[in-house]
DNA sequence: CGAGGGACCTGGTTGC
DNA sequence: TGCAACCAGGTCCCTC
């Protein structure tokens, strides 16, 4: 589920009522995740949330000594409860406030992950060699045609890597390719500084679409109901192999690039 | 250095 | 109906 849009939605959704109050404790039931969860992290028991942001797809909660990194993984979700509601299956933290609202982590696959930082949450190591935002300045026809030179991987693979890019995923991979007119299987190398202008374009506008519309779907992070799920989406070839093309009816098709499943037309994509 | 593949997990769907 | 195989939105890390 969690790609950019889904996890910038979850920051916006969780942000007002975790900022600015304080931890009162964290209940770790399931320390399994991707990484194990340490005992360290009582350390930010007693602090007050100072800041909440987003990396990529990591979600950070500055505190005032330190702070948590949060990923969801492929299956995770956090939702906020407002009273007290008796832990489900794959419910494996809590991080409780002393405004007595309760952020919950649920991950079926344990693909998610809570650490914690001593210094600065920013200057965590996983985030240090991560690539620039899709939606920020940075982001430019110009720094993919310099990073992309020699590179012979397919760009899908390229656009995925988050040491170029961060947040995207294999869903918005293939609409955003798809969008550009772009074959993904095509050598990274060999595309034009004019063709990757399309492309961060199609990347900016299919982020900034699905952020809006997550922010529909997502609304309700408050609540028994909680498990949002964002499938309102209208995607153009993801999840659509033997349909007929948007543009010109021609059957998408699937293919397995660097083990994922990756979805073009063959005729609007070269 | 780049490229490729395995690893970590559970659960839903598909096919015999 | 039962059961095995396969697939799923991420990304780190090891090998070649």
């Amino acid at each position: 589920m969690p790609e950019l849009p889904e996890v910038e939605t979850t920051l916006r959704g969780i942000q007002p009522y975790l900022l600015d109050q304080r931890i009162s404790r964290i209940n770790v039931r399931e320390p399994r995740l991707r990484w194990l969860v340490t005992p360290e992290t009582v350390k930010a028991e007693g602090q007050l949330v100072k800041h909440l942001g987003r990396r990529g797809k990591y979600l950070l909660l500055g505190l005032d000594r330190g702070g948590l990194l949060i990923h969801l993984g492929m299956s995770g979700s956090l939702r906020v409860l407002e009273e007290f509601t008796p832990p489900g299956k794959h419910d494996h933290f809590d991080i409780e406030l002393e405004n007595h609202c309760c952020l919950r982590f649920n991950d079926p696959r344990r693909f998610g992950a809570l650490l914690w930082s001593a210094g600065s949450i920013e200057l965590h190591p996983l985030l240090r060699n991560l690539g620039p935002e899709p939606l920020s300045v940075e982001f430019t026809a110009d720094y993919l045609f310099k990073r992309s030179r020699k590179r012979r991987l397919a760009i899908k693979n390229f656009i995925m890597d988050g040491h170029i890019v961060v947040g995207v995923g294999n869903i918005y991979a293939s609409e955003a390719l798809f969008m550009a007119g772009i074959h993904p299987s095509r050598q990274a190398g060999r595309i034009s500084l004019q063709r990757y202008a399309g492309l961060v374009e199609a990347i900016r506008d299919v982020l900034e679409r699905a952020i809006r519309q997550g922010g529909t779907t997502l609304r309700d992070f408050v609540g028994s109901n909680g498990a949002p799920g964002y499938f309102a989406q209208e995607l153009l070839v993801y999840d659509r192999a033997g349909m007929g093309c948007f543009q010109c009816n021609t059957p998408i098709k699937k293919k397995v690039i660097g083990q994922r499943s990756s979805y073009y037309c063959p005729v609007c994509q070269r």
